[in-house]
RNA sequence: GGGCGCGUAGCUCAAUGGCAGAGCAGUGGCCUUUUAAGCCAUUGGUUGCAGGUUCGAGUCCUGCCGCGCUCACCA
């Protein structure tokens, strides 16, 4: 397919052609580098605050993100993994060819590698005299951005890449003119590094388990379908890791979690992607309660080793991750927000007249547990600013959680939202295998033939099962959604790389 | 999938239905401590795509593509 060049990369394209017409490599094999632009700073000002004369000779290496000639000097910034260090060339130093050369030959966006002594200008910046540079990679295409500026150290850009489409689609462009966005993701690393840290010291094994299934579930979700040819087999890729780790307890694995992809076949939104990174750990001999009170302490944990704090501003709000959470039992919650008892209504028909009853216009041919689900959406998760437990969820929108001791309607279950969004889901998990089979068996009768989220049954599940699987408790996160609050990033394609956009032609 | 909005130069943005512009970037000059350096000159456009209305369309209409917000669905 035959590239278009634009005028600009059509005049860089030459410079290269002119550059190895002179023997001069633009895409030389090997660096050298001695110092960050950090270190460097930093070395320069330990020697200074000593009062001390010896030279900090460095050689460093960037990306360029201003040029600023001034007859027989230049002065340039680079960028590198650190942040941005000052580049000055003089004529005298190099010879006014050289100088020349980086003039002429040098664009922004190129890679330079530069090398000389550390100094502080008239103005008080630190920064390198250069006594010798090369090229190291040369830029085709111009970076979207104008021009920086830097204002009390803080380097604002000027007409910076904003275009969200273009942001998503070269995630590689925005990450190169737009810090801020390395932050997040490296904010996100952290969280990551955290949820491990904090789980492995608790005895919880790491564990990979299938992405690709020969039967999804663990959620009620619609899953993508591939094909395995030489073995003529579909499959699905998993909605949830669930069934795989509760086997692995019926292994004797006491304590797994998994950090991994989950696929679902749905719309996208703001707080929805088709995949998502989703944390699982599975607990043996504990119940919800226990996974409540390990869930705070393990998002306050995170906070301290990312924040650094407990309490963080998400949207405008101030959010405190401070144990214990508010716990709101789901079925006063309901009553409270909307004047229905779900209790008072074991029937999805008892339930929707209700609705109507009170004003609220339920979906037509809706399972109870979906009309139930609808209302939390609606009546209590936006209220639900501070972290906050719901707890106790009816039995049919959770087939895979124990019930409560002397109420079979409801089950141990609870989700925990922050800032309006679901951020978690939990249970004591159910280990009946009699009883597994039923609720299996339920779910494909109480849900129309044509939704796609009813469960299948899994026998190979069900298999495991009845060799045992200790009382445990299960819990679920998202962790997209945990870096939008600790990012406060109102998008869920802010906190992802490479979020899914719809493919687009291209010329 | 529905509703609303947006799409103009590499980037950020202007342009009552009447000559498609600005800043930065780029190009050619001047300039030895600048920092959005400055000064002089200058290049750059299939106005997302395809139609239509009109003497005349970036602007109005229709369809399509993409993005954003929102509703539905979901985590």
């Amino acid at each position: 397919m035959a590239r278009e060049y634009s005028p600009l990369e059509k005049i860089r394209l030459e410079k290269i052609e002119s550059l190895r017409a002179r023997g001069i490599e633009p895409y030389p094999t090997r660096a050298r580098r001695t110092h960050t632009s950090r270190e460097a700073i930093q070395a320069f000002e330990a020697v200074e605050a000593r009062g001390e004369e010896t030279k900090v000779e460095v050689t460093l290496a960037g990306r360029l993100r201003a040029v600023r000639p001034m007859g027989k000097i230049t002065f340039a910034h680079i960028e590198d993994g650190d942040g941005r260090v000052q580049l000055f060339f003089r004529a005298n130093d190099l010879g006014e060819e050289k100088l020349k050369f980086f003039n002429r030959d040098f664009d922004l966006g190129d890679f330079i590698q530069a090398e000389g002594y550390m100094f502080r200008t008239r103005a008080g910046e630190v920064t390198l005299w250069v006594q010798d540079f090369r090229m190291l990679a040369k830029a085709i295409t111009p970076l979207p951005a104008a021009k920086d500026e830097v204002v009390d150290g803080e380097v604002i850009s000027h007409a910076v890449l904003s275009d969200p489409e273009t942001r998503f689609r070269q995630r590689y462009a925005d990450l190169a003119v737009n810090p801020e966005v390395r932050d997040i993701f490296r904010r996100r690393a952290a969280i990551l590094r955290a949820l491990r840290e904090f789980l492995d010291a608790r005895g919880f094994l790491e564990v990979e388990t299938p992405i690709l299934q020969p039967i999804y579930g663990g959620a009620a979700a619609k899953p993508f379908i591939t094909h395995h040819n030489q073995l003529k087999q579909d499959l699905y890729l998993r909605i949830s890791f669930e069934l795989y780790l509760k086997r692995l307890l019926v292994g004797n694995l006491e304590r797994v979690y998994e950090i991994g992809r989950d696929f679902r076949n749905e719309g996208v939104s703001f707080k929805h992607n088709p995949e998502f990174t989703q944390l699982e750990f599975y607990w043996a001999y504990a119940d919800y309660e226990q996974v409540m009170a390990l869930t705070e302490e393990m998002l306050a944990y995170v906070a301290d080793r990312v924040l650094g704090k407990r309490t963080f501003t998400y949207q405008g709000q101030e959010i405190s991750l401070e144990p214990p959470w508010k716990r709101i039992e789901l079925r006063q919650g309901l009553l409270d927000a909307t004047g229905i008892d779900i209790q008072q209504h074991p029937t999805a028909e008892s339930l929707a007249e209700a609705m109507r009853a009170a004003g609220i216009e339920p979906k037509p041919g809706a399972a109870r547990g979906k009309l139930i689900d609808a209302l939390i959406s609606t009546y209590l998760e936006p209220r639900l600013i501070q972290p906050t437990f719901l707890y106790n969820y009816p039995r049919d929108i959770s087939p895979l959680a124990k019930s409560l001791p002397g109420d079979p309607q409801t089950v141990e279950r609870f989700e925990g939202f922050i800032g309006g969004m679901e951020l978690c889901n939990a249970f004591t998990e159910l280990n009946d295998p009699l009883d597994q089979e039923a609720r299996f068996l339920e779910m494909g009768r109480d849900y129309d033939v044509e939704d796609e989220e009813r469960h299948p049954m899994d026998e190979d599940y069900l298999r495991a099962m009845r060799y045992g699987m200790p009382p445990n408790g299960g819990f679920g996160m998202g962790i997209d959604r945990l870096t939008m609050l600790l990012t406060d990033k109102h998008s869920i394609r802010e906190v992802i790389l490479f979020p899914h956009l719809r493919s687009r032609e291209e010329e």
